[in-house]
DNA sequence: GTCTATAGATTGATAGAC
DNA sequence: GTCTATCAATCTATAGAC
């Protein structure tokens, strides 16, 4: 019966490093006791430090269980459509409005792993591996493309450019979603190519979002 | 005396916002203790409550004090230069290397309450209310430049890309410094303006920072 | 308004049975 | 490996003296 105790074993895991995820997004990680995860789990606290060693510990394995999520959701995008604007379209899509695969609020989590991270070196390097993943996957994506295009910077700068300005324009849309528009993150995104919106113009936002 | 226990107050006031302001954004806001913020003005916890009543409005009042403060920093790097490469690089480098009069990772600060804010109503208003003066500034900056650039996005919208790609840029930098470089961040700043670096080709950057 | 002392509650982590 | 019970530390907030 060694196989079933693995095969539980396992899923107490899976199911820890999910309800783990799920709450660090939606209430922030400080804000999750470890007692709250195991519930979650449906098993207890003590499952957790049999498994991890300590809420730090889990943390760490979250973190390290997604490893290539944002390479993957980018690299998902461009898989979507042909023409570029459409692409980028998807690419921004990937961000506010996540696939079922990833939890739905998964930019929340990169921001609590971030706010971590900047301070603590072993969390740091492990998250800087992930982005520098996410940049080396949009730069070969982007090279794809790299005729209808006209950019200012290499392939991998310019991946920098458009990961940076999608989390940038998703933190201003947490905030204040009227101010940030689909139409504005789209001819960012083709600016920072060097490419310019096609014919239909897009419609400005002259008018802010907030009263 | 009433002049001196006045001062003494606002003075008391002061310490114990500034000392807040410095600790949040060093240590994170869940991990100092009020205690902590006290001793570091050189009051007690009892003080803290006397002017603010609850740590959650410490931290409210701590955003409060600093109202325009992104306003500020974007105006300031406006002033300093006239030709429009050398301003975005001193727009930049409030982000990357900030003035001393706001403390040495105000950014640091802003993502503290960034992720507060996003799980609390209240607080998102005002900070809502805080990107949207910063984005207004900077419309009316880029306003006295428009002859000299040729934006895809209305000014508005362009001050939405152009603090996203800041924003974006600096929290990538913190994880990996060596990933973005000053000249990445000019060109893709003037990449939104739909404008080109002139003359001397930026270096480019295909190594990656981390090994 | 400021300080001291302390209540009251929560948390991360450990020990031992099964 | 998982659970129950519990310890020890920490933190927010309050009460009362000055």
């Amino acid at each position: 019966m060694a196989r079933t105790q693995d095969q539980r074993k396992a899923e107490t895991r899976a199911r820890l490093l999910d309800a783990a995820a799920r709450l660090f997004a939606v209430q922030g990680i400080d804000a999750v006791s470890v007692d709250a995860v195991a519930d979650a789990a449906g098993r207890t606290s003590g499952s957790i430090y049999a498994h991890f060693g300590s809420k730090d510990a889990l943390v760490t394995a979250v973190l390290d269980e997604w490893k290539d999520q944002v390479a993957a959701v980018v690299a998902a995008a461009f898989e979507a459509a042909r023409d570029l604007p459409t692409r980028l379209d998807a690419l921004w899509a990937s961000f506010v409005d996540p696939p079922d695969s990833l939890g739905e609020s998964w930019v929340l989590l990169e921001h609590e792993l971030w706010a971590r991270a900047v301070r603590d070196p072993v969390l740091r390097e492990q998250l800087a591996a992930r982005y520098a993943n996410a940049r080396a996957a949009m730069a070969v994506r982007y090279d794809d493309e790299s005729d209808d295009v006209d950019s200012p910077a290499s392939p991998l700068d310019t991946a920098t450019l458009l990961l940076a300005l999608l989390l940038g324009l998703e933190m201003q849309r947490r905030l204040d979603p009227a101010a940030v528009t689909d139409d504005v993150a789209v001819t960012g995104l083709l600016a920072l190519l060097g490419a310019r919106r096609p014919v239909e113009s897009a419609p400005t936002n002259d008018g802010e979002g907030s009263p």
